[in-house]
DNA sequence: GTAGGGTTAG
């Protein structure tokens, strides 16, 4: 944010305490006018009505229809809290036809039936919509409020158009529209966060600590979270130090937020500094705490230590979810003890646990892992057994493990079953299949796949097309697969560092060495860093041809770039 | 129960 925005906001918020003092004046002579407005008030004729009855969307518009036909008619506050429970059912255009019937039929309408109507454009990402309603607010003598503004600010972001939510909020503060409240801070927090600004974010939480307006503890977490989603690891624990210091007391989602963030960089003994600290504030870690820990450990291979906190957990009355199971079996897996993972699997019902068709997924991905697919197709088989039903993941796997283990007219049988199933196959599956394909040398059948995948929608990716060009090279077809690699830039694709690797290496096995350096300066010039493997496959190309002092050059340049052997 | 925010894990 600029630094007259940072201006505006300092003086805005520097002169908030004259405008409290006033509200709360005026808003104690208003509820004196309510109590004495109430004992002369004569008894009313228009209808309460029931909302107990509305179990769905359709009972909510029959009740609308006979709330029309009353006579006398329900006053507004009926209406609204009736748009208000469409609205909670998330069926937005459907209360956006009810109110257009509302408004045909000349039932009342207030600002807070046009909150409402603003919010639901907002969901339905039509926020222009929703700024046209501004026009019905003075049309009918209304005027916005910071509820409105809110709105249509989260619009704005919901909408992607991150630069209109900052103008807006801005003009909020220039024009002094109404005094931005929690709501309004914690909007445009998460909406820049959401957006990939972060450190915008962060420089508005930053400076909003400056002004007498005390930003909560949602907006800290959520600055806080993203900060560690970006690997801005050190700074949201700078950040939580402030937020402790400006007295704003983190909570179990503050903390847990900054776990994960630590776990994902194995920063454990920041981590038991952190937990400490958490017991300190007397902050008890809950099933989602648990589960950080869990997933964290058994990703780095600690699966030890993973059950150990397994354990603690149930000490601790905090029941494992599907969630820790899920970790657990893949650690298991990871670490080849598969069959501790099928037996934590079963032992889920002893739990109070129904195993999901995730949980599934990983111990047949598991089985797969260990080179047991015959165990993970049996497995594969029990599930409709169990009630459950196999969705593209657990599809993907299966397919995944059959190739992977050279069934390839298995896997080709499972692909048909999946659309049989009526379940569509995604990207990911289309690259399996692929990889099926090129691994079985049916390339003819591997491009017609690439047809299929426009006609169905599917666009290819990089991944697409690296399976494809490393069982072309595999297969010693150099000449298409370097067609095909020439060709992505046309498709809009940019070769990552696998594709330069595949093509490079496949180069330098065929003698076409020079070609391999060629490309390697080309790869630079696009951005993309070589890696070491990279660096040795091209030594090795250039070894065999007996080009010992320039093999020596290019690990020196290896050495200078910091990439070890 | 008349309107707006909503942060953490697979």
């Amino acid at each position: 944010m600029r630094v007259s925005t940072m201006a505006l906001i300092c003086r805005r918020f520097a002169a908030k305490k004259r405008g409290t003092f006033t509200q709360s004046l005026s808003l104690f002579s208003s509820s004196f006018h309510d109590l004495s407005h109430n004992n002369n008030r004569p008894f009313s004729p228009t209808p309460r009505i029931d909302f107990s009855c509305i179990h769905g969307v359709d009972d909510a518009v029959f009740l609308f229809r006979e709330m029309l036909r009353m006579r006398p008619q329900p006053c507004v506050v009926e209406f609204n809290k009736l748009l208000t429970s469409i609205v909670k059912m998330k069926k937005y255009s459907v209360t956006l036809n009810v109110f257009d019937e509302m408004r045909q039929s000349g039932a009342s309408v207030d600002e807070y039936t046009l909150n409402i109507v603003i919010n639901c454009y907002c969901l339905l990402n039509r926020v222009d919509f929703g700024f046209a309603i501004l026009g019905s607010f003075f049309k009918r003598g209304y005027e916005p409020n910071i509820i409105t503004f809110n709105t249509l600010i989260k619009g704005l972001f919901l909408d992607d158009k991150v630069i209109e939510a900052e103008k807006l909020f801005i003009k909020l503060l220039a024009l002094g529209l109404c005094e931005p409240n929690e709501a309004t801070i914690l909007t445009m927090v998460n909406g820049l966060c959401k957006a990939g600004h972060t450190l915008t974010a962060y420089d508005l939480l930053r400076l909003l600590e400056k002004t007498s307006f005390k930003p909560d503890v949602q907006t800290y977490n959520t600055v806080i979270n993203s900060l560690c989603k970006d690997r801005m690891v050190d700074d949201a624990l700078q950040l939580l130090a402030t937020m402790i210091d400006k007295g704003i007391a983190p909570n179990i989602v503050t903390y847990n937020s900054m776990l994960q963030g630590l776990c994902n960089f194995g920063r454990w003994k920041d981590v038991k500094d952190l937990i400490i600290e958490m017991a300190d504030h007397k902050i008890s870690l809950n099933v989602f705490t648990f589960n950080i820990l869990v997933d964290a450990l058994c990703k780095d291979g600690m699966v030890k230590e993973a059950k150990d906190v397994f354990e603690i957990m149930m000490q601790k009355n905090v029941p494992p979810n599907s969630v820790t199971c899920n970790a657990m079996i893949d650690g298991y897996s990871l670490v080849g003890q598969i069959d501790k993972a099928r037996k934590l699997l079963d032992s889920m019902s002893g739990r109070g646990l129904k195993p999901s068709i995730i949980n599934y997924g990983r111990l047949i991905n598991g089985y797969c892992k260990n080179e047991k697919v015959e165990e993970a197709w049996r497995l594969f088989l029990e599930v409709p057994q169990k009630g459950l039903d196999h969705n593209v993941v657990t599809y993907n796997i299966m397919l995944h493990g059959l190739f992977g283990a050279g069934r390839f007219a298995e896997g080709l049988k499972l692909f048909k079953d999946m659309q049989a199933q009526q379940v569509i196959p995604n990207l990911v599956t289309y690259n399996t299949l692929l990889n099926g394909l090129c691994m079985s040398k049916q390339f003819a059948d591997a491009f017609s796949i690439l047809h299929v995948m426009e006609d169905q929608g599917v666009n290819p990716n990089i991944v697409t097309y690296s399976v494809l060009i490393h069982g072309l090279c595999k297969d010693g077809k150099l000449e298409t697969a370097r067609n095909l690699f020439n060709g992505l830039p046309s498709k809009g694709l940019q070769p990552n560092v696998q594709i330069y690797t595949i093509i490079i290496r496949s180069l330098c096995q065929e003698g076409l060495v020079d070609e391999a350096k060629f490309l390697l300066r080309e790869m630079e010039k696009s951005g993309c860093a070589p890696s070491s493997l990279i660096y040795e496959v091209i030594i090795k190309g250039l070894l065999t041809r007996n080009e010992l002092s320039e093999a020596k050059t290019f690990l020196d340049e290896m050495c200078i770039r910091g990439l070890s052997t």
